[in-house]
DNA sequence: CTGAAAGCGCTTACAG
DNA sequence: CTGAAAGCGCTTACAG
């Protein structure tokens, strides 16, 4: 593991040149004869060099520039609160190298807002950025920016396949309405009815909510035993009063529903819904750990939560993006994180 | 964040001394007038200061030498792969870092092996050292011997209360049968019954099991819908003859049992025995994430288990001790990880 | 095209 | 008790 490191020392008393030389070769800065060039790589390759990350980073006055473009924090909207937690860890273990990162933050409600910060992003020129490509289409053509600029990028909470991004950590959405159909399946009766509700506001919602009731619904087609009625709700509005209509009617034509998965991460609307009707006896599934949502599951209206680890995905982009930059190592292209089962009794280790 | 840093350099321009001075007075090295320490001090206080753990790493010789103490694997005990797993992740990432780990194994089965073993590891005189308190009494007179030593050490899977160690990192074992609670809650009828089944070999886990049921029973005490008996079955050695003598009998005497909770690892001896008896209606959770109980969980035999992260346990203990003696970083004393819930959809995410 | 030298921030003898 | 100097492994001008 450690014996005696090689360094440019000994790489260029090997060759017989002085370690000028073979650091213009290490770093392809030319003004080297083809055939003392060659002899170098060899050395190189033999003595299988690697360079001391301290002596270069107490040297080298660069610093990499990341920039991460995530939705901003607000109250209906705790959840990317996680994500900056995350990034904060990242930068507090990386603090000895020479790294820092500006957080460029997005009206989650705006595709011009959007827009406009993709704008701000590129012109700080950074050496890497990390974002969540919540609006399609704005999304794919910041991707094209960034490539043509040649900034190396990192998805999180979601990915666009035919861009030149270079990691994903993430959920596996399909996955993960799969494991919500199967707890659903488990603590309901094969015969009762399952209702989807699906609130939905901007693009990325339909996208991103859509493949979760995909992989529900695949759960039942090929391992489920619940042989009930699979009722899909898509409820245009998060106003309680819409929401109030829309499962009223819903429930009042199918009685036999005994329970509810919700697709995104507003199930506390549900919840709340429930409460007021005094509905105790339907279970509830949705997703991610707002403070909210947190309540009514300690509090046993919602049953199961599924956590997604925000703070995870943004700790591992920015570690990611650092060490492809630093050290070019190539990550997985696609980091799929845990799918967590979270109940009232082990939520608490989450938090 | 990353505004210029001050220097040794700039603390003794400041205290109109040389940077000698200071580093005497930053390392108590002595040999520094008691006015002019005094004023470094404050100067050194009034800054800010912190070292560059870059540059120091560089000029230090010194390697920290870690050892870890820990159960050999076996093909009984897949369990303890995970930590190396963690083990060799955290030394990766500290790679560039001066430290190096050495491990000792001990078989798990043998208390004198144990001791045998402490007594290597102390002769290593590392500078810390990373273990697993299998066996309550000699792990106990290990932890003395640390401790006059002067070796800081971190627990991982288990904690002694009365013993001077530097952090623990794993699962709260009481609450995680709280949580097995809960899931067979959820997936019984509340007038069956349930049994609780501990495999028991050892000390440590005569100490460990009974704390997973007490956890169990108490979520039943105020929390659970169940209201069946729980019956309590130790099993006192693992045969599969064994096995199948208590759990018929058992099973006989109390025909309303639906379901049970394993208290240890090895859930795969019990599902073997329902696979063989044809006992499908009988849903069964148990612990860890060995091979052989993955499989009876995708198997749709096992419904649940409980996982601990023992790569996470493993990994942040020796990140731990890195902190600590590189940064004088004081841990927190008890960390436990999130207790996972692992069903056969979301289980390929944890291997 | 190549080498010698300075310097990043720290630590460690050594000289006074 | 204090300071000046060498050196960790690398990078970066600069001189030739």
């Amino acid at each position: 593991m450690s014996s005696e490191k090689t360094r440019i020392k000994d790489i260029a008393r090997l060759a017989g040149v002085s370690i000028g030389t073979v650091d213009r070769v290490i770093h392809n800065r030319g003004e080297v004869a083809e055939k003392t060039k060659q002899k170098i790589q060899d050395i190189l390759k033999a003595t299988n060099y690697s360079p001391n990350v301290m002596a270069q980073a107490l040297k080298t006055k660069k610093r990499f520039r990341l920039v991460s473009l995530l939705p901003a924090v607000s109250k209906d909207n705790s959840f990317w609160k996680k994500h900056l937690l995350g990034i904060r860890k990242a930068l507090d273990e990386l603090d000895p190298f020479p790294v820092n990162l500006n957080q460029v933050t997005f009206d989650i409600q705006s595709e011009e807002d959007f827009q406009d910060k993709t704008r701000i992003v590129a012109e700080l020129k950074p050496d890497g950025v990390l974002f969540a490509p919540i609006f399609m289409s704005e999304s794919v053509s910041f991707c094209t920016q960034l490539q043509k600029l040649g900034i190396p990028f990192i998805f999180i909470d979601g990915y666009l396949e035919n861009t030149d991004f270079l990691g994903y950590v993430g959920e596996d959405i399909f996955q993960s309405g799969r494991v919500a159909g199967q707890l659903i399946d488990m603590i309901t009766h094969e015969k009762s009815d399952i209702l989807i509700v699906t609130i939905a506001r901007n693009i990325r919602n339909v996208h991103h909510l859509s493949k979760r009731t995909e992989g529900f619904l695949s759960y039942f087609r090929n391992s489920g035993r619940n042989l009930g009625k699979k009722i899909i709700l898509n409820i245009p509005d998060p106003s309680s009063e819409t929401i109030k209509n829309y499962i009223d009617n819903t429930l009042s034509e199918n009685p036999e529903i005994k329970s509810i998965f919700i697709t995104g991460s507003r199930s506390y609307l549900i919840a709340m819904y429930l409460r007021k009707r005094g509905l105790k006896s339907i279970e509830l599934v949705g997703y991610d750990l707002l403070d909210s949502n947190v309540k009514f599951l300690k509090a046993g209206i919602t049953r199961f939560l599924i956590g997604q680890r925000p703070d995870e995905q943004a700790y591992k982009g920015v570690k990611k993006l650092f060490e492809y930059l630093s050290l070019h190592k190539i990550p997985d292209k696609i980091e799929y994180l845990p799918v967590d089962i979270v109940t009232s009794e082990n939520v608490d280790f989450f938090l």
